[in-house]
DNA sequence: GTCTTGCTTGACGTTGACGTCAACGGAATA
DNA sequence: TATTCCGTTGACGTCAACGTCAAGCAAGAC
């Protein structure tokens, strides 16, 4: 009646799973503490089927993408709960334009910070040139020559 | 013998700070506890001269392009220690630059997360289009319509 | 005198996504 | 039989940057 009609009926230990998507036995019961999934068991042992990977798949992508787990919750609660797909399309297509749009502020804001800080250090280079264009070229060695001494004292000149 | 003299010798209150630099005291408190500050003291209450303020401004601007309070801490902690300008510039243009890595790969991030979500919901819109055109429109309002029935149950299509 | 405002300290709470034990069980291997 | 490996369940710890109380002092306004 389904489509797993034609793979293997195979299951998955929870490291097996763990290797696969490079996670850890602790996020899995993590997630499933937090409702993500549930596994069958055996005995005291966890069992994954096909369907919990292919939740954990998509857990694991919505947090790649920056969803919370709780969001992610959000859509899978409504899968298997009678609605079907489409719902579930819904809600996703929600989070997701909601996702973008908060990326998309996300990346603005890097953007302005690259912007201070390479003019940051565009002062910073040019103002060391002048006092001491002897430490210019590898700047990141300064700390092993902190001995050297430094004859003024006057306000920072980074970040204006 | 400094630049002071040109400055009335004029204090803050943590509050005026506050104000000023749309923070908390709760904030300062905290920047002060890490020992990024420490301010005078006129019996029990703090009191912020002109370098206090400049420090809190470093501070805030380092938070802003993503510095973390500790980092900003090792750069502070140059200031005033004999060494003057030269080596805070140098520490300081370290960590900018590190920044600026860490800043550009978080782009690169957000530029395939944002990928992956347009790719989504691209897939998402078909599919509903496919088979519930009638909430494509605004897929955001599918919540109250929920009693909608379905017809089919298949595997999710978003994601993939 | 008391009310309000602003300040203080100290301590615990918050958020998210786990990490890190401790203590145990069952199965396979040497 | 002993070791080793994989698994389990709690429960507490971690990190960052504060928020949120509780309890109290000190000064000025009414």
């Amino acid at each position: 009646m389904t489509s797993e009609l034609r793979r293997p009926a195979r299951t998955f230990t929870i490291r097996q799973l763990c290797r696969e998507f490079e996670t850890t036995p602790r996020a899995l019961r993590f997630y499933e503490d937090k409702g993500l999934l549930s596994p069958a068991r055996q005995g005291l042992n966890r069992v994954y089927s096909y369907r919990d990977r292919a939740r954990l798949q998509l857990i694991l992508r919505g947090k790649s993408v920056g969803l919370a787990l709780a969001e992610i919750r959000e859509i899978l609660e409504l899968y298997g709960k009678g609605d079907g797909e489409a719902a579930q399309n819904a809600k996703a297509l929600r989070k997701f334009r909601e996702r973008i749009v908060a990326l998309e502020r996300q990346r603005i804001d890097i953007g302005h910070a690259l912007e201070i800080l390479q003019k940051a250090c565009a002062n910073m280079e040019e103002q060391l040139a002048r006092v001491r264009p002897d430490l210019l070229p590898q700047a990141e060695e300064y700390d092993r020559m902190v001995r050297a001494r430094v004859d003024g004292h006057h306000e920072p000149a980074f970040m204006r």
